[in-house]
RNA sequence: CGCGGGGUGGAGCAGUUGGCAGCUCGUUGGGCUCAUAACCCAAAGGUCGUAAGUUCGAGUCUUACCCCCGCAACCA
């Protein structure tokens, strides 16, 4: 039986549409997964929603629906968008599910039982029109940092968590498992920050809103947060239900990816959580940056916001996957800009990559009228060097996708592409194919059932992150080895090799004046009244 | 003195344990013609935020200072 790898995202809060922000995290648990599959682990991808809480319930009266009418509606345009990213998430769950609820209720019970949470009072800045509370450093010059208006100090019966009591434990899990938290620098943030300083406890129910899981022996408390959240990656596995199979085979998790916003949570409460319940500890947690347009972080307000589709539609999914992940530095924020995605779209996907598998069909049907003799080849310096690089360049690939490098991983497996381009113009197939000697006619032929072999593993590495044009590839080449293994080696000796008559490009290339142009506006918000 | 990240050729970035300052894009010149005006080669361009110090030698270590950006506990 085959090794398991469990991968979660975070579950994303539907209070609004979600931006590439959160797309981003989505690609990165999909590629990973697409990756570990390829590898031949036994895969296990969850994702989700966290669709309880103050904010859902005001968003819902805002549009005069009900929250469940309105989570409803959000998981629906969220489970719409994942089939656009093509997403092979394995589960998605929703914490309004009964299979969720049920669950958490027990847990919190336990929990109670076990004298691990107790009641308390919580204390804070509470704003009464917005019915909510904030912290000393949430309110904006005293005030609610949503309406403006004065805050009330209140306070309010509450259930906490002892979190005090684990924060030895957490110290010497920390200790014993320094890279449970990637990068490295931001596990040092957390803590140098919140665990060194000590701990606090928990605030884990509210009473001041409805909208939650009900704490079944005093239902006038709801569980607030994190209790409800976090828990969702075991509940999802069947943790304490009838059919528990599942979270026997997969948990701990291998992987959690999340944003550096949720690091304290995950990094805090999620492991303490599962040492009160007994539980095994994910063994990695990957906490990635933002991404930033222009003035800073993205925010409707500052009317610097991008949205997956909009970038899907005019430029396809594997472009727009590409350059977050070619860009997306492992352990800091992004910047998109215009600029920077057309020179990415352009440089890399069409002219080298595009325009390689353009040249290499076109050479192929001129000089072979398409048929390659694959048999017996012999090897010139320049093909024994180009295999070399190429095999070097597969190791690199996989080094740093088993690091969480993936642009790094981009990066190797660009420099086989433009190797390749090289290739070619040491070579000169134009000219050998001009000669009349039969030796320079087999050199020809080892050209170009080189090239062929090289875009093929190009082919089989882009697959985790780039299927479809993947799948292009070796279909324009006709050839169907796809395995993860496959790269290893040349395969020179595959027999006869028909391309396709006609090469379709995979990239065509941006005009780039115009297309900056269109991503300004996106990036404004103007482009969709232009568009309607 | 809250914590952390960062300031390197026009732009975006690499620079491991101190040892000739690199990469991508852009610019300029050249080459090639199989190709999506693509591809290949070469060149120009940096007093590595400032100042001082350690050292035979510092982008890399020490100290001070200046500037930018995050995070500061129950908001997902």
């Amino acid at each position: 039986m085959s090794e398991k790898f469990y991968i979660t995202t975070p579950i994303y809060y539907p209070s609004g549409k979600f931006h590439i922000g959160t797309a981003y995290t989505e690609i990165l648990a999909d590629t990973t997964k697409r990756y570990k599959k390829l590898r031949g682990y036994d895969t296990y991808l969850l994702t989700g929603l966290d669709e309880h809480g103050q904010k859902i319930e005001t968003v819902a009266k805002e549009k005069g629906k009900t929250p469940q009418e309105h989570v409803n509606e959000m998981a629906n345009e969220t489970i719409k968008l994942w089939e656009k990213m093509d997403i092979q998430y394995d589960d998605f769950i929703r914490t309004t599910e009964h299979r969720h609820e049920k669950i958490v209720q027990e847990i919190f019970e336990k929990l109670l039982k076990q004298g691990d949470i107790y009641l308390g009072e919580y204390e804070g800045w509470y704003c009464l029109p917005c019915e909510t509370y904030f912290t000393e450093t949430q309110l904006v010059d005293g005030k609610c940092p949503d309406c403006g208006r004065e805050v009330k100090r209140m306070k309010e019966e509450s259930y906490f968590f002892n979190m005090k009591k684990y924060q030895k434990r957490l110290e010497e899990f920390y200790e014993q498992n320094p890279n449970f938290i990637e990068p490295v620098s931001r596990k040092n943030e957390l803590f140098n920050n919140f665990i060194k300083p000590g701990i606090e406890d928990l605030c884990v129910s509210r009473t001041s809103f409805d909208w939650g899981i009900k704490v079944k022996e005093n239902p006038k408390h709801v569980i607030y947060v994190w209790l409800d959240a976090l828990t969702n990656y075991i509940t999802a596995l069947g943790y304490l239900s009838d059919d528990d199979s599942k979270f026997k085979k997969y948990w701990p998790a291998d992987l959690q990816i999340i944003g550096k916003d949720i690091i304290r949570f995950h990094g805090i409460y999620w492991p303490i959580f599962l040492m009160a319940l007994g539980l095994q500890i994910p063994k990695k947690i990957y906490a990635h940056g933002f991404i930033s347009i222009k003035n800073g972080k993205m925010s409707k307000s500052k009317g610097n916001v991008i949205y997956p589709d909009q970038m899907i539609d005019r430029y396809g999914l594997d472009a727009t996957k590409y350059y977050l992940l070619r860009e997306f530095p492992y352990d800091k924020d992004m910047t998109i800009t215009p600029e920077n995605f057309v020179n990415r779209y352009n440089g890399d996907l069409a002219n080298d990559l595009g325009n390689l598998l353009n040249r290499t069909i076109g050479m192929t049907n001129k000089y072979f009228n398409g048929e390659l003799n694959t048999t017996n080849t012999e090897n010139t310096e320049f093909d024994k060097a180009l295999e070399e690089l190429i095999l070097a360049k597969v190791k690199e690939t996989e080094e740093n996708l088993d690091n969480l490098h993936y642009s790094d991983a981009l990066e190797k497996i660009w420099e086989i592409v433009s190797r390749s381009n090289k290739y070619i113009d040491d070579t000169r197939p134009w000219l050998l194919f001009k000669s009349d000697e039969r030796e320079d006619k087999q050199k020809l032929i080892s050209i170009m059932v080189h090239l062929v072999e090289a875009l093929r593993i190009v082919a089989v590495l882009l697959q985790p992150f780039m299927n479809e044009t993947a799948n292009k590839i070796f279909s324009q080449l006709n050839i169907n080895e796809k395995d993860w293994n496959s790269a290893y080696e040349f395969n020179i000796n595959r027999g006869i090799v028909k391309v396709t008559k006609k090469a379709e490009p995979l990239f065509t290339r941006l005009e780039v004046e115009k297309e900056m142009e269109y991503l300004e506006d996106l990036i404004k918000g103007t482009q969709a009244k232009k568009d309607g």
